[in-house]
DNA sequence: TATTGTTATACTCTATAACTATA
DNA sequence: TATAGTTATAGAGTATAACAATA
């Protein structure tokens, strides 16, 4: 939008590359967000099932993936349990520490979600033919491998 | 993750470009927050600022532009109006209406917040050469501009 | 009556700081 | 003392419903 690239050492191309990202970045937010919204999930707790499809970390675990503090995972575990989408599991070897873990209606409604993103990101992707998406698929993986 | 691939119709490799948007944008989402917290601002704040930088809408037409009820909205307005970044000015044509405007000191925040996002943007798009770099362009411009 | 915007209310999300219990 | 987790508190963000003022 501005001329910075007129005055900083760009390697050329940087801006129209950064609003395409982060243009692209909200409309993917806002369908993830949709999907999720209509079962009631906000994004944080459709981030919190995924995590926890795998995995069955302790709190802390969780706050790193989540990027957030301990504190705010133990509310957000909080409503989640009260919704019965996770649990939380004592652990034998440590008295202070808990596992979390998803249950199975957390489970089928992760499921549904991914279900129900199938479309919408069908329909997305709709406009690139088959090689065209391979190469954008090829060119994304590449930023984010070598993050 | 699932198998969904299977059993749909897919087009192929619908699933790893699936991914590859929701990483790229949960990355873009995450650089865009770092950076606006820095300047102890939200995304929507930054949103906002963005949002004025060429325009003086009304709340309902502001709404629009974030996919906010005009009533979120009107909170939105009254912290960014109380720490200075803009302001409401009345409508003579329609008493009932207001505009919402940036004010200089909102200007230069958004300014340096854009400054600020040169670096790690050009980071993330380190990987990538000029004429790569261009053609992830090129393909999520076909995205966004065919939605 | 319809439209623009605000207010009242409630809930989620998030952080900081203080706390409890266990190691 | 250090660590895992919770609680207390506060503020932003969001929605729904009711409201006020103007058209």
């Amino acid at each position: 939008m501005t001329d910075a690239r007129e005055h900083e050492g760009s390697t050329g191309g940087e801006d129209v590359a950064r609003d395409a990202l982060v243009e692209i970045s909200f409309a993917v937010q806002q369908l993830l967000g949709q999907v999720a919204e209509s079962h009631d999930l906000s994004l944080t707790q459709l981030r919190l099932l995924g995590i926890l499809r795998d995995r069955e970390p302790g709190m802390l675990e969780l706050a790193g993936y989540l990027n957030l503090e301990k504190s705010s995972v133990s509310g957000l575990v909080d409503r989640a349990e009260q919704r019965g989408l996770v649990r939380r599991k004592p652990v034998a070897a440590d008295g202070r520490a808990i596992h979390v873990s998803i249950t199975r209606k957390g489970r089928a409604i992760g499921a549904k979600i991914e279900h129900d993103l199938a479309q919408p990101f069908a329909r997305l992707l709709r406009p690139l033919p088959p090689r065209q998406r391979a190469q954008l698929v090829a060119l994304l993986r590449r930023l984010l491998d070598e993050r």
